[in-house]
DNA sequence: TTGACATATCGGAATATAACGATATAATAA
DNA sequence: TTATTATATCGTTATATTCCGATATGTCAA
């Protein structure tokens, strides 16, 4: 949670735009095996479509996003599912109002 | 003004050190030439002792956060000082809070 | 168990960033 | 004018980031 570390995450165009994805998934995605979207996330795969780049660059995307603690992930069978952590964007704003 | 060029000037630490000095230039600088640091800003010398690098490299990391509008330079006589952009940094943290 | 699929990780080539010393430019001082 | 000082810019080497293809791992279905 280092503020370094959430800067440059957040210092890619692909990274950036995934975080806006998962803002409102239901406006970027279709639905997912019956899983609610709102409530568990968005899996790597429908990510990689959209992103239009390859499933390695996409998973190693969210793993800066999720090591930076801007989304959490969960694996339910095959598929991980990553959402955002809104709490940790809050926080982040309200450091850079604060702190820096 | 770009989101990921703000963020790329904030993912160093040198410069978000740079940032937060100059958010209490009196706290962190000594008086120079009669000016006022919280109106008029600081200039590059002051900030390359503290920060302990080159002249060289102060100046571009200034050129940076000038750059990505963090801060605003003036040219006083041979001395250039820097001070923050008060206004931006709010802005940037709006849109953090409503954008990302 | 094997096969198929989803995701993660590894190794690499191209490009960007970090930080420096050397040098150019700008402004004042002598 | 020349010398001095402050700042900016250039060229460079070391390191980091971007993005890929190939491969490893994990999970389920047959």
């Amino acid at each position: 949670m280092e503020p370094i570390e959430i800067f440059k995450a957040l210092s890619n165009e692909s990274r950036l735009q995934i975080l806006q994805w998962l803002k409102e998934p239901d406006r970027h995605f279709t639905p997912h095996e019956g899983i609610d979207m709102n409530t568990t996330g968005v899996c790597v795969s429908q990510i990689t479509d959209k992103l239009k780049m390859t499933q390695s660059t996409a998973s190693q995307y969210l793993t800066i996003l999720l090591r930076a603690g801007l989304i959490k992930a969960e694996r339910i069978g095959k598929y991980t599912y990553y959402k955002r952590d809104e709490n940790a964007v809050e926080k982040i704003a309200d450091i850079l109002k604060k702190e820096i």
